[in-house]
RNA sequence: UGAGGCGUGGCCAAAUUGGUAAGGCUCCUGACUCUGGAUCAGGCAACUGUAGGUUCGAGUCCUACCGCCUCAGCCA
């Protein structure tokens, strides 16, 4: 599944970008994606990069990747890479537009400067505690700052002292004079210049005043002639201001757009809970599988396809929701159908002794490689006298509507032969069942008789001299709850974890061919999901793979509702 | 009791700026099948937050109400 072709886009950016084009407002599409380098991409990022550089895309315009970089406290060039590496994975590309709100340091102090000659900003040497306190509450307006109306030499003087770092940390702001009693709390004279001796990623130690956001955004997007600021619903209420900043500057102005970030069943996206995962150890780190993040999912063996497929499917709109993760699942399924070579790969196996089998003989079998695609051609795979099967597919006393392998049943062995059974080998100790015995049907080969009669089961299955065993993870949902967030009182989220997010198995069974599988490459095992080679851990002699998604199993649906109904 | 947003089937989400509710996921049937996979065919399911109003006709316009979200970082 590659380029399916996306009909024009209908959601409401789309109509909003449309309209623009054909009323003159703007003459061609600009965005960009305007990340804060101090952490990992996760599926909501993907879900606006998608937005972004999709819209660019579809409308025939470009798409800027600019870090937001206005906090050297917070930000590491470490962070740039990974982000960047992320992106492409994903499948876009900024080309040679690779931008930084630093670049613009220094013609946002110009322009600084010029508010300050306007009368519109000026030097407050309020501390952060009086400054919270006269800015009023919600329901309250503010207070005017006792340094408000500094005269415009003083403030110009003020602020060049504050960037030649004559004074400490916190002493003093520089604020935009907007009006202390609006409504909007953002615009009650927001600070546009806070003092941070800090060293900056990119710019050293050439600042000691940082721009915040939101002095810094608005600019950035206009410099960078940016049509359509696509942002976060969380910006609603910032737009006012940057506006107003856009209108004193007079300068080129963006039209900002707001639509709702993603969430999604059984898992977090927020920056805050990520950490604490990984922090307090819950996972394995940030490139965990079981992560939403993108190297998470990446590790894990999601495709950039059907993450883009997915992206696509949930749509844009403005009301907060939360999507199914089983869409994902759902795209990733129709993908892989389509590109995974299957294979075989017992992951709870039982011995099965094929009684009428020759002792000392083996034979190669062929096998189609994808039966979705003829051109991924086939493979040879070994049979003999003793081989591995699930123990799930074998029951004792079968249920009803169990098609698979009981005392005196016969299956077929894909690709390979019937068998039925003829023994129970049981642990005189356990009661368990150690080992099955069976006999083929020689006529049989290949999956089909002469006589044409029909079995009911087909079991995948491994050689068991031949096998070679590997390690198998399979993941689920780290969270129990489809949300994570509707808990008891006084519970936290941490506690809704699930304990069966991550299962391993070791000593698996699986054709010796894939012996030779490259680190990320994924496979589907047949009647059990779509699995990824490990790239941190598989090494050759320890293969190691994780279970990107599983199979739909119809099976599982009967047997869970015929226990409900018991 | 401030301001800004949002409310369409179980979950997402459309509806040519009033014309009589797309599509996807899920779920359920059936067909087919050497993966109980895939595929194909079909089906269940919404009086579009509530109550009024305008209109021949409203998810789309008006009024009132209800619910949910965001904002009081020198974070982004």
């Amino acid at each position: 599944m590659t380029e399916e072709k996306n009909p024009a886009s209908s959601h409401f950016i789309a109509n909003i970008i449309r309209e623009d084009l054909q009323t003159g407002r703007y003459d061609r599409v600009h965005t960009r994606f305007p990340p804060e380098p101090n952490g990992y991409l996760h599926i909501g990022h993907a879900k606006a990069i998608s937005i972004d550089f999709g819209l660019a895309r579809e409308f025939g315009g470009l798409c800027n990747l600019r870090f937001d970089d206005t906090n050297p406290i917070r930000e590491e060039t470490e962070y740039v890479e990974s982000m960047k590496q992320d992106i492409r994975w994903l499948g876009y590309d900024w080309d040679d537009r690779l931008y930084f709100a630093s670049d613009y340091f220094d013609k946002l102090y110009r322009w600084a400067v010029d508010l300050i000659r306007k009368g519109k900003a000026y030097v407050c040497d309020l501390n952060a505690d009086e400054i919270r306190e006269y800015r009023g509450t919600l329901t309250e307006s503010g207070r005017e700052s006792p340094y408000r109306n500094r005269s415009v030499d003083e403030n110009l003087e003020l602020f060049a002292r504050m960037r030649a770092g004559e004074f400490p940390d916190g002493s003093r702001t520089l604020r935009a004079k907007i009006d202390m009693s609006a409504a909007n709390i953002n615009m009650r004279d927001p600070i546009m210049y806070r003092i941070l001796h800090a060293t900056h990623h990119r710019t050293g130690d050439a600042w000691c005043i940082y721009p915040t956001y939101d002095w810094a955004h608005g600019q950035s997007d206009s410099i960078e002639g940016i049509t359509h600021s696509l942002c976060d619903l969380a910006y609603e209420i910032h737009r006012p201001l940057y506006d107003w900043f856009l209108e004193r500057l007079q300068v080129h102005r963006p039209r900002q757009i707001e639509f709702a970030r993603l969430n999604m069943t059984h898992t977090v996206l927020s920056k805050r809970k990520l950490i604490r995962l990984v922090r307090e150890s819950h996972v394995r780190g940030w490139d965990d599988p079981r992560m939403p993040t993108l190297c998470g999912l990446r590790r894990r063996g999601y495709t950039p396809e059907a993450i883009r497929t997915f992206c696509d499917r949930i749509g844009v709109a403005k009301r907060e929701s939360v999507v199914d993760a089983g869409l994902l699942e759902h795209c990733l399924r129709e993908d892989l159908n389509l590109r995974a070579p299957r294979v075989m790969a017992v992951l709870n196996p039982v011995k099965v002794v094929i009684e009428n089998y020759p002792q000392d003989k083996e034979e190669l079998i062929d096998a189609d490689n994808n039966p979705e695609d003829a051109s991924m051609g086939t493979r040879k795979i070994l049979f003999s006298r003793e081989i591995y099967i699930e123990k799930n597919d074998f029951r004792e006393t079968p249920p009803r509507k169990y098609f698979r392998l009981s005392p005196g049943r016969e299956v077929r062995l894909k690709h390979a032969y019937y068998i039925t059974c003829t023994g129970v080998i049981k642990d005189p100790e356990t009661g368990e069942i150690v080992e099955l015995r069976c006999t083929y049907d020689p006529e049989s080969k290949g999956g089909s008789t002469p006589d044409g009669r029909k079995v009911q089961g087909t079991l995948h299955w491994v050689s068991a001299p031949h096998a070679i065993k590997a390690t198998v993870r399979l993941f689920d949902h780290l969270f129990t709850r489809e949300n994570p967030f509707d808990l008891p009182e006084g519970a936290d989220f941490t506690d809704d974890l699930n304990p069966e997010s991550l299962v391993e198995l070791e000593n698996c069974p699986v054709e010796p061919g894939l012996a030779s599988a490259e680190p990320g490459s994924r496979y589907q095992f047949m009647r059990h999901g779509y699995f990824c080679v490990d790239t941190v851990d598989s090494r050759p002699g320890r293969l190691v793979f994780n279970r990107i998604t599983s199979l739909r199993d119809t099976w599982a649906k009967i047997e869970k509702k015929s226990l409900r109904l018991e």
